[in-house]
RNA sequence: AGGCGCGUAGCUCAGUGGUAGAGCACUACCUUGACAUGGUAGUGGUCGGUGGUUCGAUCCCGCCCGCGCCUACCA
């Protein structure tokens, strides 16, 4: 094995061997564990959102395939219809093609092309991050089944009376041209005016002011509103106001939903324009103006005037206009929230036009119930209440886009625009007993892309078919993904599931945070602060990942400052850290309801521990690799004993915090038992029974040579859901020497929570070495003591137990702490000046002969002395305090009693030894 | 406006009703035959503030301060 850990000459050969080995699919007989991918948009490339998400299920099918479960990881690609859209025709734009120039079909190929590219981009990093997907069911949301799929959850939704059309207000997004849902829109408070405008009666000379933050709306006003009891305008109601501008005469009414306080306490009302005023105008029947183009330009229902202007000259105008009528009250600075659409970033004009619709009510009932009553949990379990209070709330879903990239929707229409719903023209044919005669033309819209993801646990396997897959692998155990697609994707899989499968689409959501930069900012294209997976993989210089983040960006007078902080963050560029390090480091920081900050010094962390292993695999290796003839007995020293206690416990460690979603967990106590365990100590402990010489020693080395052969494999076995890829290489060559035989660790049997037992005789033992040689190394490197010089230590005051001790576990010391030799002094035994360390009543003595400065000494002693005292001083307290011993458990007050007892002690040692020394001080 | 979450070492984060932990950073020493991507020892915290419950609170409860995020129709 090379002597530095290297992952670039590893991770792309084991992942190729994998692959076409076929071990990613299901195998077995044993319980299903399914997972479907969170399908990524074919919109780019992964982030590190996609692979912090595909880690953690990575870890959890290879977790369950160990075990032996028949383990399903479904693999697939989102059309993503908006976004898809936008991203091809950007592409075309910049050739100075637009879609419309092509028409439908032509621009349908230019999508399908980069689709090939983009989801190949997105396959290969799939692989590089080492995820166990069955390829051979890879999937995209626009195959040809799963498009059969959307087709019949329509007609099956239609027929049962919860898909309608209807002419209603819904987003319009003026740039993209289509309906958005309500989740499509983000709103963010900005700062606008409120505009107070006066509205003359009709008749008379008296007049009301109405405030409004958006004055161009004016135009399509078809009333103005007030509160029933607002005694102010009670004389009003019913009479007419002389629109500005318009020539119209428009009523005043009365609405609850006014709020007289705001304002004047008066409410223009733009039935076509508002959400409000449209619910308004239902209750009052009112007209409805649209004055909007599909631009959100002025149309022909405004006056001439304005006709044709954007809605900015158009408000621009109509301000102007008033002021110069003398109408304009007052104008005042005001915050408010402006809805944005989520692609296109562009104001979001409410707009009238013909969509079709979901009843989300009627699908969410039992949605909720399914939660509420357990068949599906939240993990973390606080989620729910997002999910409750949106479900509570729903309204109907708009699903239809005026796109051209989609899901058809299964819908045509006759001359008169009568719309019949089936999975073809055929079938609509035949369903409604249409004749040849009559000429039907399909709805030009497609469907909302969420639509078809609602089905993804079970369009992708075979859905409508009765499949065997649906059977066996139907419902799915867990769903990974993050909060932010809750209502978007979680809702909609568990309203359709239960809709069409009867059944709920998983039983466990697993919600992980967001990945975060270092700073805490959201990583986005803007901010220039995204890291593609793969350059933390393969490491990428700084000018490379410069030119990375500022080309083909949509703003770009943001590239200075992108730059220039690219260049402060990475100067020296990003290290190639290996997909193992970048597994790990996203596991370890996978810690519940909370986001992750991206710390490039934690993969740095990550590598190093890979390193770790590696080397200590190497020392294994090369103290067994020719030692295989050497057969014969076996004994287990104590150190073997410890270390396979320690595996035991850390093995039932990883299962209870992966049975919890908590990989952190998991991730640190592997990183503990790997580093501070195996390597520190036992490596350590295990060097002087392997260098031993002599016969009577030749089971000691075979015992040990085992057992740290045995550990090594089973930390393999442990490690590789986490860390795959180094994980399959050390075990292709220990596996051999342990004994193991298979083709493969992502196969082999996960240690079982019950391998091995704890045993807390050896753990004592070696937690007394321990406390021995770290009290000589605390001398050594207080008084700076060569490392290299090897020490006598003398013991003062060894009990039975320790004088056993070291008859049976010196030879460890000599080792560990680089000791000469280790003498008792007797009763009268003259004791040499010496620094000391305490454990229990024992002393252990390094004599002064020169290597130590009593004052030094002294100061050291002290020190220790200071924190002995400070804790006996609380642990009396305590014990002084009568309630204190009346109430507390008595285990705790008898821990109290010998830490006062142990403290004691200490203190007079500790005291008696400071004398011993200050006597050695000329002048004292 | 409502909901959720966060505040622990210089930084990033674990954690527990009973003497505060890790990694990184920092200091000193060390090329000891696995590993300098390393080893050994060490420095560093009134656990955001304030009341309460308790024998005992960093942890449970109330309030306050600061910071996020999500929902919501105040023109």
């Amino acid at each position: 094995m090379d002597k530095t850990y290297d992952p670039s000459s590893i991770e792309q050969r084991r992942y190729k061997e994998w692959e076409d080995s076929g071990w990613f699919a299901p195998a077995g007989d044993g319980d299903p564990y399914t997972i479907m991918i969170p399908p990524p948009n074919v919109t780019g490339t992964l982030h590190m959102g996609h692979a912090f998400q595909d880690t953690i299920m990575d870890a959890l099918i290879r977790y369950h395939r160990m075990l032996g479960r028949r383990t399903l990881w479904q693999p697939g690609m989102d059309h993503a219809g908006i976004a898809t859209q936008m991203v091809v025709e950007r592409q075309l734009n910049a050739k100075g093609v637009s879609r419309t120039d092509l028409g439908r079909e032509a621009f349908l190929e230019k999508v399908w092309e980069w689709k090939g590219q983009s989801g190949g981009a997105i396959a290969n990093q799939f692989r590089r991050l080492g995820v166990s997907m069955d390829w051979s069911r890879d999937c995209f949301t626009m195959d040809p089944e799963l498009q059969d799929a959307v087709r019949e959850a329509f007609v099956r939704l239609y027929d049962d009376g919860l898909i309608y059309r209807g002419k209603r207000l819904v987003n319009w997004d003026p740039v993209l041209h289509t309906a958005l849902s309500d989740l499509e829109v983000l709103s963010e408070e900005e700062d606008g005016f409120l505009w107070h405008m006066r509205y003359p009666l009709a008749d008379g000379d008296e007049h009301l002011v109405v405030a409004t933050t958006r004055p161009e709306t004016m135009l399509g006003d078809t009333a103005v509103a007030v509160h029933p009891e607002d005694e102010r305008y009670a004389h009003l109601v019913g009479r007419e106001v002389a629109l500005p501008l318009t020539g119209r005469r428009i009523p005043v009414i009365a609405d609850d939903y006014v709020d007289p306080e705001f304002g004047s306490g008066c409410v223009k009302i733009t039935p076509a324009h508002d959400f409000n005023d449209y619910e308004i105008g239902q209750r009052h029947s009112l007209e409805q103006i649209n004055i909007f183009t599909i631009d959100a330009a002025i149309n022909d229902n405004a006056p001439e005037d304005y006709q044709g202007l954007t809605r900015e000259d158009a408000r621009k105008k109509v301000v102007a206009d008033l002021e110069a009528l003398g109408l304009m009250e007052k104008i005042e600075p005001h915050k408010l929230m402006v809805p944005r659409g989520d692609r296109s970033g562009k104001v979001v004009e409410p707009y009238l036009t013909d969509q079709w619709y979901v009843r989300a009510s009627v699908l969410a009932k039992p949605a909720i119930e399914a939660v509420e009553n357990g068949s599906i949990r939240f993990v973390p379990e606080n989620w729910s209440k997002t999910y409750f209070e949106w479900m509570n709330n729903i309204e109907d879903w708009c699903i239809s886009r005026q796109l051209w990239w989609g899901h058809r929707i299964p819908a045509w229409y006759d001359a008169d625009g009568k719309a019949y719903v089936g999975n073809d023209e055929d079938d609509v044919r035949k369903r409604h007993s249409l004749g040849p005669d009559v000429v039907l033309t399909q709805d030009e819209d497609v469907l909302d892309t969420w639509f078809s993801s609602g089905l993804w646990p079970f369009s992708t396997l075979g859905w409508p078919g009765e499949t065997q897959e649906l059977k066996t692998y139907y419902p799915t155990s867990v769903l990974v993904t993050g909060f932010d697609i809750i209502f978007f994707w979680v809702a909609r899989m568990v309203m359709m599931g239960i809709k069409f499968m009867d059944d709920v689409p998983f039983h466990t959501v697993y919600i992980h945070g967001l990945v975060r930069d270092h700073a805490g900012q959201k990583m986005s294209k803007a901010k220039g602060n995204v890291l593609d997976p793969l350059d933390l993989i393969d490491g990428i210089d700084l000018e490379a990942l410069v030119e990375k983040r500022t080309s083909s960006m949509m703003q770009p007078h943001l590239k200075a400052g992108i730059e220039k902080a690219t260049r402060k963050d990475f100067p020296d560029g990003i290290p190639a850290f290996g997909t193992d390090a970048l597994r790990f480091s996203f596991l370890a920081s996978a810690t519940t309801g909370r986001d992750i900050r991206f710390d490039l010094h934690r993969v740095e962390g990550y590598r190093n521990f890979c390193n770790k292993l590696w080397n200590a695999a190497r020392f294994v290796l090369m103290n067994t690799e020719d030692k295989a003839g050497d057969t014969g007995d076996m004994t287990y020293s104590l150190a073997d004993r410890w270390i396979t206690s320690a595996l035991a416990r850390t093995t039932r460690a990883v299962h209870e915090h992966v049975a919890e979603y908590r990989f952190d967990l998991a991730a640190r106590a592997l990183y503990e038992f790997t580093w501070n365990e195996f390597c520190d100590w036992y490596l350590e402990l295990a060097k002087p029974v392997l260098t031993s010489e002599g016969d009577e020693h030749a089971s000691d080395r075979r015992g040990t040579r085992k057992c740290l052969l045995r550990t090594l494999e089973a930390l393999l076995r442990l490690l590789h859901p986490m860390m795959p890829y180094i994980t399959e290489e050390i075990w292709q060559r220990v596996a051999p020497l342990a004994g193991v035989e298979g083709d493969t660790i992502m196969l082999q049997p996960f240690p079982a929570d019950d391998d091995g037992t704890v045993d807390e005789a050896a753990e004592a033992d070696i937690d007394w070495l321990k406390q021995f040689v770290l009290g000589v190394r605390q001398i050594r490197g207080e008084m700076d003591i060569s490392p290299s010089r090897r020490l006598d230590v003398l013991l003062a005051g060894a009990s039975d137990a320790d004088r056993t001790r070291i008859a049976d576990h010196g030879t460890y010391l000599a080792s560990l702490a680089r000791l000469d030799s280790v003498n008792f002094l007797g009763e009268g035994d003259v004791e040499p000046p010496a620094a000391a360390a305490l454990l229990g009543d024992m002393r252990i003595l390094v004599p002064m002969a020169g290597l130590i400065d009593p004052e030094a000494e002294i100061n050291r002693l002290q020190r220790q002395l200071g924190k002995v005292q400070q804790d006996l001083k609380r642990s009396e307290g305590k014990l002084g305090n009568e309630k204190f011993v009346k109430n507390a458990p008595e285990a705790v007050v008898a821990t109290e009693r010998t830490r006062v007892e142990e403290g004691r002690a200490a203190v007079s040692q500790l005291e008696a030894q400071i004398e011993r020394i200050r006597l050695l001080i000329p002048g004292e």
